[in-house]
DNA sequence: CGCTTACTTGAGTCTGGTCAAACGGGGTGG
DNA sequence: CCACCCCGTTTGACCAGACTCAAGTAAGCG
């Protein structure tokens, strides 16, 4: 399951004070007792495989993880096998929180790409709240702001029409890409395949397939060869009806 | 705006010690140093009117609401004015959570009763975590229980046919209305309008009322004068294949 | 070179949407 | 008291967006 990471074979640990996620423009900085305290909040890092799930339904966690590089999604089942795709979760973004700390998980959580994560205690959360008040306060901002993205979500998928959802979530997509990716790539290529799209929509494939090729045909997105690829993020957005992701600097970890 | 209570009018101000949601089952007891510190940072009532708007969207909000009696909703709308609601907001339940923490309200919130609801200032919640960490926790854990509910309903939206989706949104509220209503109610009645249901199913009023009628005609739920009546739960969940909620006993404010 | 995985495309069907009209109860003004 | 209106529910007829089944293509891999 857990793998070496084929990018990075030597360092199998990077310090929180050289944590990759610091350095981006996207988050606010640590002040120096919080990135100590963080530091020994660590357990450890997981690198795993395309493919690997990182959290299963109805399973007790006993870890929360950062995603330090790499792409997974959030999903659910039905019995009979239906999937919801429910959230993307890229570097910066916390794993385990969704539902963790309730009790059993009530999703799963599967790699995208290669990924390294960052792995906590579940059960030392407590001193973080006690020790640290203000990260635990960041953990709540990090919760609400998952929410809001699921809201966006769901009136996507009960609002929007199939090439309105699919315009939202390229958008969407493109828009977290480049909030962590730097900045502006020029054609942002996403890591999905059009089934992936397709659970997310709440669509078919077969009719994710047609709705995408009508947004190839209107000159917004193409599909490449690594995935999609965004060519007119403003047009998307306009034809998603959809604002943009709010500019905050915003904490993490 | 603001109403005075039909169902209390002397009592405009129920003291923390005497919370009505205290002492429903579901939910976890205050140690007598966080009742206290939750008595101080309560800063009134608020008493609205069936219909009334508690939140608006792209606005900001100064408070924090804890639902003290009464049912609202969670909604967002599209520019053309579609309309999708994300959640109901029930006694006990958190207002203000969901994206209040990070800037403008991405949403609206609505009554759908009368209610009656405690008021926290939102600047203040730091004081809370400083304070009183487990409080902060809690916090925490609300932000991720809903969450959780917004997964499921995400999942209904998108995957479940529409008979299912109606099947598990009305057990889905029965479970929520006999959580805090203590306990079974024989034929429990949902204060809503087939429109509200139509508009959280992702569906049309006219298809919405068809599949209630098909649900009726199964003898799973009925259309009685105040609205909707659970008659048979089990087979509301099996049919949206759907295991109920967690039975855990929950924190609050 | 055959196998698998992912994307495409066509044809026919069905679920769910739209438009339109009617019903029934509660409230209001004449 | 009655006529009228409004809101929410109900029903019919027709249409369209999305689903299923099925087959074909193209690229990557052992």
């Amino acid at each position: 399951m857990a793998a070496s990471t084929p990018t990075r074979p030597k360092t199998k640990q990077v310090p929180c004070t050289e944590c990759p996620i610091r350095q981006m423009p996207a988050f606010r900085a640590f002040k120096p007792d919080e990135l100590d305290f963080v530091s020994s909040f660590k357990r450890g890092e997981l690198h795993t495989d395309k493919g690997a799930t990182i959290v299963q339904e109805a399973t007790h966690s006993a870890h929360l993880f950062t995603v330090l590089s790499g792409w997974a999604f959030r999903y659910k089942l039905l019995r009979d096998g239906r999937r919801q795709i429910l959230n993307y979760l890229v570097p910066g973004d916390l794993i385990g929180l969704q539902s963790g700390l309730i009790g059993e998980m009530q999703h799963s959580v599967e790699a995208l790409t290669p990924m390294s994560l960052c792995m906590f205690e579940r059960n030392k959360l407590s001193t973080l709240y006690r020790k640290q008040p203000e990260l635990g306060f960041d953990i709540t901002w990090i919760a609400a702001r998952e929410e809001q993205m699921l809201d966006e979500n769901l009136l996507s998928v009960g609002r929007r029409s199939a090439i309105e959802r699919a315009a939202y979530l390229i958008a969407f997509l493109c828009a977290r890409l480049q909030q962590t990716s730097g900045s502006r790539v020029r054609r942002p290529a996403l890591p999905l395949t059009q089934q992936h799209i397709a659970d997310t929509l709440g669509l078919s494939l077969v009719h994710t397939n047609r709705t995408l090729r009508r947004l190839a045909a209107r000159g917004l997105a193409r599909w490449g060869e690594r995935g999609c690829e965004v060519i007119d993020l403003g047009g998307l957005m306009s034809v998603a009806q959809w604002e943009g992701l709010p500019e905050t600097r915003r904490p993490f970890i």
